[in-house]
DNA sequence: TTAAACTCCGTATATAGGTACGGAGTCAAT
DNA sequence: ATTGACTCCGTACCTATATACGGAGTTTAA
């Protein structure tokens, strides 16, 4: 059993994240003895690495808590991990058109020989 | 010269959002005659054109603002374009790692015969 | 035993980029 | 001349994900 503060500093979080993801209802509060402090054990440790590996992941905090409510049902969590592909795809390719018109811009910049007009600005007037 | 409303209208923006970036410093405040209305003209319109079109290429607000203060400097603009493109393609690669993470694990979960373990859950644990 | 370190709780602050509200004044159309 | 639409300003609120603060109580180590 250990403190908020030796679970931080395990999981290297801080020791408010934790304190935040037991009021989104991510954790459950621990039971609190005597001294009112919240004692934790390996439970809550591989609770807590579960959050923070899916959050890795890119999933939301919301996300990340119906995925531990689905509590194993495969092909809704399935579907959640397809949704999740779907987004970053398209993210992928949002990202991949402005790489070319930034790429354009600033290949026009090189090829520019008048310091003082820029195709960048001059493409976005 | 036309009014706070049809310039947002034109523009296809929020007038808060019109208030919002002159309060950021992106836009200077026109002219307010008798009536104490903000009045604009085409300057303003194409000011906040630039303003839109950045945004959209993925500047922040205040790249914008540097962005315009550099005035046609063409090699400034040229390296905050470059220093751009390099975010990008880190984001590009990261969404692409994550993007192969997550299919293999969907992927796991199409072959998994067993409907109460879920391998992507599995894989976080 | 006492001082440092830790924890409690509720609330405020931060980021970025806005959106909403409310009361008062102004403009335009009927 | 009235009424509805518009604008003013300052401020509060919004999302998401935390982080910081402050005063009071608790534990721990020397």
């Amino acid at each position: 059993m250990k403190t908020i503060g030796k679970l931080a500093k395990e999981l290297d979080v801080n020791v408010e994240t934790i304190r935040f993801y037991e009021r989104k209802g991510l954790i459950v509060q621990p039971l609190k003895p005597d001294s009112g402090y919240r004692m934790y054990d390996e439970t809550h440790v591989s609770q807590l690495k579960f959050i923070l590996k899916a959050k890795a992941l890119g999933f939301t905090l919301d996300e990340v808590a119906s995925l531990m409510s689905m509590s194993g049902n495969c092909s809704d969590v399935e579907s959640m991990g397809l949704q999740k592909l779907k987004l970053i795809r398209e993210k992928i390719a949002d990202l991949q058109r402005l790489e070319h018109v930034i790429q354009d811009m600033t290949n026009s910049c090189k090829a520019n020989q008048d310091p003082n007009s820029c195709p960048i600005i001059n493409s976005l007037n």
